[in-house]
DNA sequence: CTTAGGG
DNA sequence: CCCTAAG
C-alpha cells in the first residue's frame, strides 16, 4: 500500500494501535520536507529547551536535512530522481539507534506535549489546522476523483488508482527528472570549497534567515536541497491533475502515495513558510505546529504511527458523509415534527392510531400509521377503510417487515451497481424505524439520496427516458425497497430543478454556497440537463404551456420548474 | 397499475 | 415524501 501511512492520533491511541496494527507501521523515516524552511521550522521548534533531548536523540540535524521512507527511496533511486540522494536521506540506522535510547525522553516529551492537550483538543486542533490549509484547489484529492465521477463505471476508480500505482510512479519520476534537467549540479560542487562561515552566509542569502546550525555538511545538504526545491518551484511543477473524463481514466496519473507526500510537504511548507506567512498567523498556529511537528518527528523514529486524517481518505470521508447524512436525517425529522405545515397529517394521524392501538388492535396500527383516516368514522370502520386504502408503499413495507431477510437477499440483477452502503444502512434504519415509528417517525423513509442512487437514476433515465419510472425501478432499484417509481420521479424532478438552479447561479451571483456544497457532482447535473433536453420532463406540462405563453411569461418572474421547462422548449425548438 | 403534478 | 387525478 502507500509508503506513507500517517495516523493522526494522540499518543495514547498511537501506542495502542501500534500493537494492534503492526502492518501499518511505516519504515523508520517518513518525513519529507518540501522546503528548506520546513526543515528549519522543525529544527527551530526542537531547538527550544524543553525539546532539547528529543532533538538530540530523535533527529540528527547534523547529518541530514530531510528524510525519506525506505520504500520511497527504493522506488525512486533507480531513476535519478531529484528527491533521492543518499546523503540527504535520513540514515535509518541512526534512527533505529536513537529509537532504543529515546524511550525515557520520549515519555517525558509526550507528557510535556500532552500537558494541556486532551485527546479531543488534539484532534480538533489538527482538524482546524488542516481546514486552515487550502490544498484542494491545487491538488485533486482521491475523494475528488471518486466523487466527481461522471458515469457509473468510474465508481471503481479507486481500484484503478491502486492498480496503476507502480506505473504512475514511473511517470512521476520522469517528470521530476525532467524538472531537474536544467539544474546546474556543477554549481553545487563549490559548496565543498566554502568555509563554514561562507556557507552560513550563503545559507542566509539563499533562504533569507540565519541558521543556528553551523555544521558544514548540514549547511551543504540544506542548500542543495533548497536549490532543488527552488528549481522545482521555478518550474512550477505540480502533479498532473486527474482527468475526470471517463475516456482518460485508464491512465489516471495521480499516485496516492506521491499525492499524499506532496500534501504533507505542502502542509509543512504552510507551517514553516516564515517568509510568506505573517508572523501573527505563525504564532496563532503555534500549538498546531508543535503537535504536528511532534507527530512527524515521532513517526520518523518509527514510534508513533501517523495515519492520514479523514479529510484525506476518500473512504473515511464517504463514511463520514454517511454519518452526517444520518445526523441530518435525525435533525430534519425532528425538525419536521416541529413544522406545523408538514406535521399536519402525519402526527395527528399517529395519535389516532395510538388510540386504536390502545383498544386492543395492537401492532397493526403502527404499520398503517401512515394512512390518513377520514375522521368521524367508527374505529372499526376506519380500520377497514384503511385496509382498502393502503398505499402501495405501506403494503410493500408490511411485506418487507414480514420477510426482511428474503428481501435483503435479493441482489441487484445488473451486478454493476452496488449500493450496499446505502441499502444496508437505510434498511437498518428502516428496521429500527418500524419498531419505533410509533413514537418518533412520521415519515416512512426520509432517506437522502446517495450519489450512487442518483447515478443509477440518471443511468435509468438515459436508458428508458423520462416517465418510465417503473421500468427504471425494476431495472436499477430492485434491491431498494424504499424507492418507489414515484420516488424516482420526484427525485428526477428535484434533480432537474437542481441542475437548472446551478445553471442560473453560474450566470449570476453564486449564492449556492450559502446552503453548503451540493453532494451531487457537477457532471451528474450536467448529464441531467442533457437528458432533460433529450427527454422532456412532462409531455402534459409541455402541451399545457404554449410557446406563446412561455414567450409572454418569459419577462415575468417564473418559478424554477417553469423556467426549466421553457429552457428545454427553447432548446428543443432550436434542435428540431 | 402507472404516471403526472400539487402540496 | 405523500396524495390524488387521470389514463
Amino acid at each position: 500500500m502507500d509508503s506513507f501511512t500517517y495516523n493522526w492520533k494522540t499518543p495514547n491511541e498511537c501506542a495502542k494501535s501500534s500493537q494492534q496494527e503492526p502492518e501499518q507501521v511505516v519504515s523508520a523515516a517518513s518525513i519529507y520536507f518540501a522546503s528548506e524552511e520546513e526543515a528549519i521550522g522543525v529544527e527551530q521548534l526542537f531547538a527550544e529547551p524543553e525539546y532539547g533531548d528529543i532533538v538530540d536523540t530523535l533527529l540528527d540535524f547534523n547529518t541530514c536535512a530531510c528524510s525519506l521512507p525506505e520504500s520511497y527511496t527504493k522506488e525512486f533511486s533507480a531513476s535519478d530522481s531529484v528527491v533521492t540522494n543518499s546523503d540527504r536521506a535520513f540514515p535509518l540506522d541512526a534512527v533505529q539507534r536513537g529509537l532504543s535510547e529515546v524511550d525515557k525522553t520520549r515519555e517525558k516529551f509526550l507528557d510535556g506535549l500532552s500537558n494541556g492537550y486532551n485527546e479531543n483538543h488534539c484532534s480538533i486542533s489538527c482538524e482546524d489546522y488542516l481546514l486552515d490549509i487550502e490544498l484542494e484547489e491545487e491538488i485533486p484529492t482521491l475523494d475528488d476523483v471518486t466523487r466527481d465521477v461522471s458515469c457509473i463505471e468510474n465508481v471503481n476508480l479507486e481500484n484503478k488508482l491502486a492498480d496503476s500505482e507502480q506505473r504512475n510512479c514511473d511517470v512521476h519520476v520522469l517528470k521530476l527528472s525532467d524538472a531537474s534537467t536544467s539544474f546546474d549540479h556543477d554549481a553545487l560542487d563549490k559548496f565543498e570549497d566554502m568555509s563554514t562561515d561562507k556557507l552560513l552566509e550563503v545559507f542566509r542569502n539563499m533562504f533569507g534567515h540565519q541558521t543556528s546550525v553551523a555544521d558544514k555538511q548540514w549547511l551543504e545538504s540544506h542548500m542543495i536541497f533548497g536549490l532543488e526545491n527552488q528549481e522545482m518551484s521555478d518550474k512550477n511543477y505540480c502533479f498532473p491533475k486527474t482527468s475526470l473524463d471517463s475516456s482518460e481514466n485508464q491512465g489516471v496519473k495521480v499516485l496516492p502515495a506521491c499525492q499524499n507526500l506532496l500534501k504533507v510537504s505542502t502542509a509543512f511548507a504552510s507551517i514553516f513558510n516564515f517568509r510568506t506567512k505573517p508572523r501573527a498567523q505563525h504564532v496563532k498556529r503555534r500549538e498546531h505546529i508543535q503537535w504536528n511537528s511532534f507527530k512527524c518527528l515521532s513517526s520518523a523514529a518509527g514510534e508513533i504511527q501517523l495515519d492520514f486524517p479523514d479529510k484525506w481518505d476518500s473512504k473515511e470521508l464517504a463514511k463520514e458523509n454517511l454519518k452526517c447524512d444520518g445526523t441530518k436525517l435525525g435533525i430534519s425529522e425532528q425538525h419536521l415534527k416541529c413544522k406545523p405545515s408538514r406535521g399536519g397529517f402525519g402526527r395527528r394521524y399517529y395519535h389516532r392510531g395510538a388510540k386504536v392501538s390502545s383498544q386492543g388492535l395492537g401492532k397493526r396500527n403502527f404499520q398503517v400509521g401512515c394512512i390518513q383516516i377520514p375522521p368521524g368514522l367508527p374505529i372499526e370502520e376506519r380500520l377497514i377503510k384503511r385496509e382498502g386504502h393502503l398505499s402501495k408503499d405501506c403494503r410493500a413495507n408490511r411485506a418487507y417487515n414480514s420477510n426482511i431477510h428474503s428481501v435483503e437477499a435479493q441482489d441487484d440483477p445488473s451486478g454493476t451497481l452496488s449500493d450496499q452502503s446505502t441499502d444496508s444502512s437505510s434498511e437498518d434504519d428502516w428496521t429500527i424505524g418500524s419498531e419505533t415509528r410509533g413514537t418518533n417517525q412520521d415519515r416512512k423513509h426520509n432517506k437522502y439520496w446517495s450519489t450512487t442512487e442518483v447515478l443509477k437514476l440518471v443511468e435509468g433515465v438515459s436508458k428508458y427516458g423520462v416517465g418510465r419510472w417503473s421500468d427504471i425501478k425494476k431495472m436499477f432499484f430492485q434491491s431498494s425497497v424504499h424507492r418507489s417509481p414515484a420516488d424516482l420521479k420526484d427525485k428526477w424532478r428535484n434533480l432537474l430543478r437542481a441542475s437548472c438552479q446551478r445553471l442560473q447561479s453560474r450566470r449570476g451571483v453564486d449564492a449556492k454556497k450559502k446552503h453548503g456544497k451540493s453532494r451531487i457532482p457537477h457532471e451528474v447535473l450536467n448529464r441531467v440537463r442533457e437528458l432533460a433536453v433529450i427527454y422532456p420532463y412532462s409531455r402534459r406540462h409541455r402541451t399545457r404551456i404554449s410557446p406563446t405563453a412561455s414567450l409572454a411569461s418569459s419577462s415575468n418572474v417564473e418559478s424554477d420548474s417553469q423556467l426549466s421547462i421553457n429552457e428545454e422548449q427553447n432548446t428543443l425548438n432550436l434542435t428540431y
